[in-house]
DNA sequence: GATTTATATGTGCATTGACACATATATGCA
DNA sequence: TGCATATATGTGTCAATGCACATATAAATC
C-alpha cells in the first residue's frame, strides 16, 4: 500500500510518465523508498483504475509513446487519507549488521572490504545530499512546500554522517 | 536469501527452537532484520532440508513439543560463504519521510502526532540499547566474539540519537 | 470464574518485491 | 562497424514478506 502513495507523492510535484518516475525515484522520494520499473508501471496502471491518476499519451516517433500520468482530486484525497494513517516504526534492515552479530564465524577480510565499500557509498550519498542542498536550498528560508524536502534531506545528511563515523571507527578497530 | 542467514547467525549463539528464535529476534539480530513467526518456522524447515541445521524434538506435556534446531558444519560453512558475498547498500524505507516530500498535501496535525510518536519510539529504543550496553558491555574490553555485537549496538545508538535530534528539531519547526 | 498472557507449532492466502526477458529506436563512443 | 547507453513500456515468474487463522494447554491476573 505504500509504493502507490510514494508515486502519488511524486505526482504532486508534476505529471510524469513511468520512465520519468523511475528516474525521479533516483533523486528524491527514492532516498526513502525504492521501486523497480516494472513495479512502477504496474502500480500506475492500478492507480489509473482506481481513479487516482489520469493518463495521456504523448505521441512520439522512433521511441514508444510516453504515457504521462497526472494526479486527480481523488488521488489528492487518497494522499490526505493516507497521511492520517499511523506510520510504522522505521526498520533498519541490513545484511552487514547481521553479519557483525556472528563476527567469529565470518570472513574477517571480506568484512573489512565490505565496510570500506559501505564507507564509500555513504560518502558519495552524503556528497549528493550536500549538492542537492546547495543548489536547491542555499538561499535562506525554503518555500513552505519545500520545507518537508529540506527536512528529509537533513535527516539523510545526519544519517550518512553517522554511518561514515561508524565505518571509520570500526575499520580502525578491526585493524 | 537473507532471513535464512539471519537465523543461522542466531544459531551460532546456541541451539534454539522456532519460538526461541522469535523472541531472540526481538532483542538482538532483530534490531537489524525482522521476521514473523510463520516465516521463521518455514525457513527453519528449509534449512533442515538443506542440511544447514539439525532438529531434535523435546517432549513436553501440556504444550506442543519443542523442536530445537542446531547449526551444522555445513551451516557454518554456508554462513562463511555468505559472509564473502558483497553486501548491498542499506536502504532507508520510511513512510514518514515519503510523506514529508508532499508536506503541502498532507494533514499537518497528523504529521505532528506521527513525529511525536516516532520520537517516543526512538527514545525507547535508545533506552533499550543503553540497557543492553550496560548489562553486557560495562566491564571494559568486550570478548572477541562480542565485538561485532558491541559495534552493532553502537551503530544503533548513533542511529537512534540522530533520529531523536531530528524529531525534536522538526517538531520545533512545525510549531 | 473469566480473561489475558505465555508456551509452542503450524497452514493458507494475498501482497510485495526482484529479476529476467521482450521490443523498438536514436545517439554517442571506440 | 559494433557496442553501450538512453529513451520508453511492458510481461512472466518466482521469491520474500506479512497477516489472518488454527490448535492446544498452563499460569497468572482480575
Amino acid at each position: 500500500m505504500a509504493l502507490s502513495h510514494a508515486i502519488l507523492v511524486c505526482l504532486t510535484e508534476r505529471p510524469m510518465s513511468g520512465y520519468d518516475l523511475g528516474k525521479f525515484f533516483d533523486t528524491s522520494v527514492g532516498f526513502f523508498w525504492r521501486a523497480t520499473h516494472p513495479q512502477i508501471y504496474r502500480e500506475m496502471k492500478k492507480l489509473g483504475e482506481q481513479g487516482y491518476v489520469t493518463s495521456a499519451e504523448e505521441i512520439q516517433s522512433g521511441k514508444p509513446n510516453r504515457i504521462v500520468y497526472s494526479i486527480t482530486d481523488a488521488g489528492r484525497a487518497a494522499l490526505k487519507d493516507w497521511s492520517r494513517e499511523p506510520v510504522g516504526p522505521p526498520l533498519i534492515k541490513d545484511d552487514l549488521l547481521v553479519r557483525l552479530q556472528a563476527i567469529e564465524h565470518i570472513d574477517r577480510d571480506a568484512l573489512r572490504v565490505q565496510i570500506a565499500g559501505r564507507l564509500q557509498v555513504h560518502r558519495q550519498q552524503l556528497e549528493q545530499y550536500f549538492h542537492i542542498r546547495d543548489v536547491r536550498f542555499s538561499d535562506g528560508e525554503p518555500l513552505p512546500h519545500d520545507l518537508g524536502k529540506l527536512m528529509g534531506l537533513e535527516l539523510g545528511i545526519k544519517y550518512e554522517k553517522g554511518w561514515i563515523e561508524w565505518c571509520e571507527d570500526v575499520l580502525k578497530r578491526l585493524g
